[in-house]
RNA sequence: GCCCCCGUAGCUCAGCUGGAUAGAGCAGCGGACUUCUAAUCCGCAGGUCGCAGGUUCGAAUCCUGCCGGGGGUGCCA
């Protein structure tokens, strides 16, 4: 189907265009003053009252020493909204001033005709910014769990906007495949593969995360212990235990730093270990990323250990240019100044052992996003527990210069996408009965499980095969639907009942919505009715019809607000409002038995819309969507 | 000690740059299906916005202090 572009370059969102008419009655009311005002449109919180409203004229008046309702009334005055709005009279400045409106109802039948266009209102900008998004943050040889579960989804989605948006994005998938902790899964691989007890071809990751913790748990001294048995003289005996115990870790702990080394200098043996490591988490890891609907991919892989080569020459170029600076042996950079950010805590990029840290892999890795993939943003979707350390680290990367793209006046945009915890429903960090992590395939599969059951008792008539492939859909979409719905910086409480419940503010609600928008098309369909709908003329009568098109007309500021404000609780929120406002239109403005075949067209284009708008929402949100449930 | 985040209805959460009577959903109560999927819709009830000051014509929103909860805090990632 194509239409004419000639009108979609030009907004259909109300809040915009009756903005500019303000501006400029308010320009011509406050000369030198009025220009730069802001025209505080807003959509009404009562219907009664109107569908818009300006609440410019109250600070407007001070600033001027003006009366508020004398300002109101002058704006009002010079206001020209004819084309778009009932008259606006003395009667509808309220309150200390506010100036209410009311669309007309031909006014929004063009604006929706005018947002009926393939981008929906969003066209693709002239000169994309590119946006890069760190999401997922796995590590190698441990399972994924529910806190994953947030910086996938919640960082796949916040790309999906960008990307609706026009822009150019770049998922970098921060994998921990390197240092330490790798090296002692590493050596224990080698040594449990070397004595026959492990086929490294046929590893799991369940295996493999067993033998991480159990490699941990040989590496971990008993400093502590011994200093509290010393301090309290807890006797011999059980100070030579400890002793016996600590020594055996400390050797294991020297292994792993000698496999360090070797995996550092890329040694076959130990590479050839550490790959199949990598190959078997990872596999699993896209695997699950797959199965949630995101579009992460092997491309987006970004790990730890691909910045290993760059930090001895990041630290070098510190020192050289005088923002590192030595510190109790170690390397800092300093942020206390105003200038630099007022951090009291420097940013440790060497230890004095002269090993490197974490911060130096992250200042390298500002480096290569700013400077060699061109980022204009950088989004890093992490647990909100990292925020100390992410303000230390974009303000040394500031200072260093990591931040700037070359030829670029000032620094990229470095933001930490923070997100809270999440709680079982005893309030606690969500674990299992024993105290274990989640499993996030076992959360997946019973979510599926449930929305599974749900779908077979209220769609019995379903194949298998439908049902499966439904389930599916609806429960992944529940799963990240909870996720993302909530202000991001929270805690949230996960919930199987609730996500799963099918009612109120949930995917599965959403998808219902959709999922009714395309049945009218079926039914009309199997009636034989045309659906010549495409250029109806737009009737808008009934309050839902109108409740609908006003909702309707706010999708793009809706998906800009989430790209800002970096929250996709924002088109979360829009949707389920969409949703809402559709099914009150669904039961009382019949489409198919519509009193005229011209508000049958009419009502069917504003379901097509509807449907169009709904689709693209989930879509952006990264939701999977169905035909039927 | 210092720093950061959170505190809104019984529960889970909205409330965008300060604006009119603080909104949803769940749970509770009451209605609406021979009619396009009732996984829905409509209505009722439910709140000293943690507390106390301050700024303002106007504060859940901004500022200060306190209380409660969580997190972080120089050589783990």
């Amino acid at each position: 189907m194509i239409r004419p572009m000639t009108e979609s370059t030009t907004t259909f969102d109300p809040v915009e265009l009756l903005g500019e008419r303000f501006l400029a009655a308010i320009a011509a009311v406050a000369p030198g003053v009025g220009e730069g005002a802001d025209p505080m449109i807003s959509g009404s919180k009562r219907a009664e009252l109107g569908d818009f409203q300006s609440n410019a004229a109250m600070p407007l008046a001070k600033r001027l020493g003006m009366k508020p309702r004398e300002l109101a009334g002058a704006i009002v005055e010079k206001l020209d909204v004819a084309d778009l709005c009932e008259p606006v009279t003395e009667a509808d400045i309220a309150g200390p001033g506010f100036i209410n409106l009311r669309l007309r109802a031909d006014a929004l039948a063009g604006l929706l005709a005018r947002m009926d266009a393939p981008e929906l209102g969003m066209p693709a900008p002239a000169e994309p910014r590119t946006i890069v998004v760190d999401l997922c943050g796995v590590n190698l040889a441990k399972q994924m769990h529910v806190g994953h579960l947030r910086a996938t989804v919640i960082g796949d989605t916040l790309a999906r906007v960008f990307e609706r948006l026009g822009e150019k994005v770049i998922r970098q998938n921060h994998v921990g495949d390197w240092g330490l902790p790798i090296a002692m899964v590493t050596r224990k691989l080698q040594a449990e593969a070397g004595a026959g007890r492990l086929d490294l071809e046929a590893l799991t990751l369940d295996e493999l995360d067993r033998l991480y913790k159990l490699a941990q748990f040989e590496c971990a001294g008993q400093g502590k212990g011994l200093a509290i048995v010393e301090k309290f003289g807890l006797g011999p005996k059980i100070e030579a235990e400890l002793s016996a115990k600590h020594a055996e870790a400390m050797e294991h702990l020297a292994g792993a730093k000698a496999t360090l080394v070797a995996l550092q200098a890329h040694e076959p043996g130990v590479y050839a270990v550490w790959k199949r490591i990598y190959e078997v988490t990872m596999g699993a890891c896209l695997e699950a990323c797959g199965r949630l609907h995101t579009r992460i991919t092997e491309a987006a892989n970004a790990g730890e250990s691909s910045y290993s080569e760059e930090l001895r020459g990041v630290v070098e170029d510190l020192v050289a240019r005088g923002v590192a600076e030595e510190s109790d042996g170690a390397l800092v950079v300093r942020l206390d100044a105003a200038g630099d950010g007022g951090i009291a805590e420097p940013c440790l990029i060497r230890k004095s052992d002269g090993g490197f840290l974490y911060a130096t892999t992250d200042m390298a890795a500002v480096r290569r996003r700013v400077r060699t993939l061109g980022a204009d943003r950088v989004i890093y979707t992490v647990d909100a527990r990292q925020g100390l350390h992410f303000r230390q680290v974009f303000a040394a990367a500031r200072k260093a210069g990591y931040a700037t793209k070359p030829g670029a006046s000032g620094p990229s945009v470095l933001e930490h996408a923070a997100f809270g915890m999440v709680l079982g429903e005893d309030g606690r960090p969500f674990k299992t009965r024993s105290g274990e992590n989640v499993k996030l395939g076992d959360l997946l599969d019973e979510a599926v499980e449930r929305a599974a059951r749900t779908v077979a008792e209220k769609n019995p008539e379903l194949g298998e095969g439908e049902r499966r492939e439904i389930a599916e859909a609806v429960g992944i979409a529940a799963l990240k639907y909870a996720d993302l719905s909530g202000e991001r910086i929270k805690d949230y409480v996960f919930s199987f009942d609730r996500m799963l419940a099918f009612e109120g503010n949930t995917g599965p609600y959403l998808l219902y919505a959709l999922v009714r928008t395309r049945s009218v098309f079926r039914k009309a369909l199997e009636a034989g009715v045309a659906l010549d709908y495409a250029d109806a003329p737009i009737v808008i009568g009934h309050p839902a019809e109108k409740a609908l098109a006003l909702e309707l007309l706010r999708y793009p500021s809706a998906v800009r607000g989430v790209a800002a404000a970096l929250e996709p609780m924002r088109l979360c929120g829009y949707l389920y409002g969409l949703a809402g406002a559709y099914s009150s239109f669904y039961d009382s403005c019949h489409v198919l038995k519509a009193e005229s075949e011209g508000l049958r067209r009419s009502r069917l284009r504003l379901c097509a819309l509807t449907a169009r708008v709904l689709a693209d929402g989930l879509e952006t949100l990264g939701l999977p969507t169905v035909e039927r449930m």
